[in-house]
DNA sequence: TTCTAAAGGTTTAAGCCTAAACTAATCTCA
DNA sequence: TGAGATTAGTTTAGGCTTAAACCTTTAGAA
């Protein structure tokens, strides 16, 4: 769901408010919700755009690697299955790709003939630790305009 | 991005600080925002379920249909790919649905011959009341355990 | 007026995602 | 041991989305 499309709910909440609302309390939450949502897709919309300008990447592929980035001994593909909360034709799809591409190496199981191990390559690590780096200084830089202190009880609020 | 997605990504955030961390009002904000994504990604997964479940309908299309809601005398295509902040060969595929199913019709702009003006059906106004009524119930129900006071509070922080 | 640029829509190719059907290997337990 | 259930992974059909190429109509300027 986009930005401006929020927007657009929000007003419709106004109008479904004439009369289907219940108590003001009710409607905050509403209008909550659908600030929530903008502000995330509003970021994850830009680190989508700026991982495809900086390095050519899609975001899901990226969340990917970041998994296995995590897991030098690589993961089953059953494992990113669940990790990565995709189904597992998903996996099989994005794991072609990357191999393609040389970023991932598909090994046999030695205990279970019916996995596959998938691991990072090294060019697939280097690649990986360069965008990581730079992703996180994205994240900072968005949330620049919080002071610590609004940060933290932002935090501590959505647990 | 799904939910375990972001606690995983968490994980990779305390794994990095050991080389990028500039210091820990920064990474709060980092965890910050994953939670953001991890709460809005959780409500609309579950919205989505919802819609698919309770009227077999996409959460693209109770989007488009709530724009068109809200504008009796209709929209142009352009208007409608603007709202919804989509391409407009995505308008186009998903107007050919909602046509074919009897929620949409397209009529002759009198003013200029290039555009469509897209509006509901009696039936489709009629069954997008009804969903947007339970949504909204939807909506409250995820923020129920939130007292007036937080819900506000993260509001106004989130401005 | 007529040429050109811009805008409204559509089509196409491709990426990402799912559910469901399928194959092959493993596990359970009688 | 051997039948049946479960698990790992792949394939297929289809929905949603984009970017780019394309056609038609409109608007603006010389």
């Amino acid at each position: 769901m986009r930005i401006d499309q929020s927007r657009n709910l929000l007003n419709q909440a106004d109008e479904l408010g004439h009369e289907a609302r219940s108590d003001l309390g009710d409607h905050a939450a509403l209008k909550l919700w659908l600030r929530m949502l903008a502000c995330s897709t509003q970021i994850e919309d830009e680190i989508r755009k700026r991982l495809r300008l900086r390095f050519d990447i899609s975001l899901p592929r990226f969340d990917y690697m970041a998994q296995l980035y995590r897991q030098p001994e690589g993961l089953k593909m059953s494992e990113l299955s669940r990790f990565l909360m995709v189904t597992g034709g998903n996996v099989t799809g994005v794991t072609d790709e990357l191999v393609r591409e040389g970023m991932v190496t598909r090994t046999n199981s030695a205990s279970d003939r019916r996995s596959w191990i998938v691991s990072l390559t090294a060019q697939g690590h280097a690649t990986f630790k360069a965008m990581a780096q730079e992703h996180e200084q994205w994240i900072l830089e968005f949330f620049s305009g919080m002071d610590a202190s609004t940060v933290q009880n932002l935090y501590n609020h959505l647990g």
